[in-house]
RNA sequence: UGCCCGAUAGUGUAAUGGUAGCACGAGUGACUCUGAAUCACUUAGUCUAGGUUCAAAUCCUAGUCGGGCAACCA
């Protein structure tokens, strides 16, 4: 069992779902249990929206010796399938966490779901509409007006229960009959205006098979799933607010078990889109690859882009849970990695942009080996030996020709130290026709190797470089925020949202050099390229052709001044 | 027009009738063989108006603003 108050940080507070929790285990309402479930329905991918659900519900679970359950809310045939099942499972476990006992479905209560909608029929709560569905749905009536009882709201108990069965026996077709909770068509709550509990879909269910035609509503389901398991805290988003009333209804009128829904605010994040609808429509229209692409916040697209478990993990325990339904900044997610994978991962060098360098005063055909440090934050991470040789590649932008005050990198006449080696004086600048600079003629003082000079002098900078001879060729994908418009509701409104997106939120440099000990590198595998970024080995690259993704850059100061600019 | 929910620095949150804190961001500086990391400092807040109280971010009332609800979706 966990002990809760070891992650409630110094201010020994704890969100309002999880005061709830400890109040109902001190006055004994569910007899000290606590049983969680995280009920997704699977028809698409899970994204760091629901990292934060599942942090919260597992995370509970955990913290107060519960369990939690992983359900599929699977009642809606047309939407559904097991492609999603797996995935979902696959992301969670990813994340880190474990499901109590078998995963569970909705769809697996759906004899008992029939029985409870027989026992409303004969207690009088539920009948057969026989409306179309555009009657029934202006009969609702409106925040204004109340609605209109149907005409086949009085059906004998006899008759419903005959209708009802043919219903499940596949009598009618799509659409002719529902099966209605008969409440209050007057009600100001518009969602106990008589709901529908049941519809004809004969439609194949990916896990029914062809067993029913007869399918649950939502609020028919969810409330007695979690009264069938048991689950004493029933937490979710916000939208869900509404359908309380009713979720507590049908557990009242059936007399069952009940549990308690609460709802907390679902995560937003500035730059992107949790929106399912938007999300596959980007997938579909090509705007990105798939939905494991990295620029995507499904939690596919982050593990491919490299983020850790442990990053979002985090980032969920620090955005906290309450009832605001507010935005919060993708910085303070990136802070979660860059903090997490400062922390362990090896520190590289590579030349993203090369700029060829030739030392004049060292030896042809020479090379050097020097000491690197894989790790600074981590001594048993070790070290590693580069390569130092005559011909080498700096970054385009460690050099500038006509360099402005704040910029202490190489430029003509001046000293830096390049990383691990030697201070190396840029003496010449080769330019071809057009006047670009394509090579740097450079001297370099070899009482300075492993990075200091004996004669105490200091450089303003150093640079990361790789040997040209030994330069592993690689393919380098730079990603960024994937809209350019931080507010995400108004990319969700805007009908010609896809003007909001970034068009530099993946920029693709096919000639970037590694250092040597870059040739290994094998799927998912991260490191820090000094002063560049965090940076992680993609699904598609192969031993002749590597691929790494940008999982975030380093912060950058000199890049901040520019901007400010 | 009805009902439900919410409102604390730029952003996310804490304070549960008794000193408005924290984190991210932003800014400044120190340090530095990563313009990283680290460290220090600065920045800036209780939606409005009444009421209850010795005392209100907190309780009450009204208003303002924001979100949600009228799928045979979840």
């Amino acid at each position: 069992m966990g002990n809760p108050t070891d992650d409630q940080g110094e201010s020994g507070s704890v969100d309002f779902v999880r005061q709830k929790v400890e109040a109902d285990n001190e006055t004994g309402k569910f007899d000290q249990r606590v049983v969680t479930r995280f009920p997704p329905e699977p028809n698409g991918f899970l994204h760091i929206g629901h990292a934060k659900s599942i942090c919260l519900n597992f995370g509970i679970a955990e913290e107060y010796g519960g369990v939690c359950h992983l359900r599929m809310d699977d009642t809606d045939p047309t939407k559904e399938d097991v492609d999603f099942v797996e995935a979902i499972q696959q992301d969670i476990t990813w994340l880190g966490f474990r499901w109590h006992g078998d995963v569970r479905y909705a769809s697996d209560y759906f004899e008992q779901l029939y029985e409870w909608a027989v026992q409303l029929i004969n207690s009088g709560k539920a009948y057969v509409d026989s409306q179309s569905i555009e009657e029934i749905r202006r009969n609702r009536g409106t925040s204004a007006e109340v609605g209109v009882e149907s005409p086949f709201r009085d059906r004998s108990v006899e008759e419903n229960l005959d209708l009802f069965q043919k219903m499940r026996a596949g009598e009618f077709g799509d659409g002719e009959h529902v099966l209605r909770a008969r409440i209050d068509m007057a009600s100001p709550h518009l969602i106990m205006r008589d709901p529908i509990m049941y519809r004809i879909r004969h439609a194949h269910h990916y896990r029914q098979g062809d067993d029913w035609c007869l399918y649950p509503m939502y609020d028919f389901t969810h409330g007695q799933s979690d009264s069938i398991e048991g689950v004493t805290h029933s937490i979710c988003t916000l939208e869900f607010e509404n359908n309380r009333r009713l979720y507590d209804w049908y557990i009242e009128q059936l007399g069952i078990y009940a549990p308690e829904q609460t709802e907390f605010a679902r995560l937003n994040l500035t730059h992107t889109v949790m929106s399912k609808r938007r999300l596959l429509q980007m997938v579909n229209d090509g705007m990105v690859v798939g939905w494991d692409d990295p620029r995507m916040p499904t939690i596919r697209g982050l593990r491919r882009r490299g983020y850790t478990p442990e990053a979002i993990r985090e980032f969920c325990s620090r955005i906290g849970v309450t009832k605001f339904d507010g935005v919060t900044e993708i910085a303070l997610l990136e802070h979660c990695l860059r903090e997490d994978l400062n922390r362990t991962s090896e520190r590289r060098m590579a030349v993203l942009r090369p700029l060829k360098v030739v030392i004049e005063n060292f030896p042809e055909g020479q090379v050097e080996e020097l000491e690197a440090i894989n790790n600074p934050e981590d001594e048993s991470a070790g070290t590693r030996n580069v390569p130092f040789s005559r011909e080498l590649y700096i970054e385009r932008d460690d050099f500038m020709e006509d360099p402005p005050k704040k910029f202490f990198r190489l430029a003509p006449g001046r000293e830096v130290r390049f990383r691990y080696a030697f201070f190396v004086t840029c003496n010449d600048v080769i330019k071809d026709e057009s006047g670009e600079v394509i090579e740097l003629r450079c001297s370099y003082d070899p009482e300075t190797r492993g990075g200091s000079a004996p004669d105490g002098r200091k450089v303003k900078s150093t640079i990361h470089w790789v040997s040209a001879a030994h330069a592993v060729r690689a393919e380098v994908r730079l990603y960024d925020h994937l809209f350019s418009e931080p507010d995400p509701s108004v990319i969700a409104r805007d009908d010609d949202w896809v003007q909001h997106l970034n068009p530099n939120a993946l920029e693709t440099l096919e000639e970037c050099c590694l250092e040597r000990s870059l040739g290994e590198a094998t799927d998912g595998q991260r490191f820090q390229f000094e002063r560049l970024g965090y940076f992680c080995v993609d699904q598609d690259s192969h031993p002749e052709t590597l691929v790494f993704n940008r999982t975030v850059t380093l912060r950058d100061q000199w890049a901040k001044l520019q901007k400010q600019k």
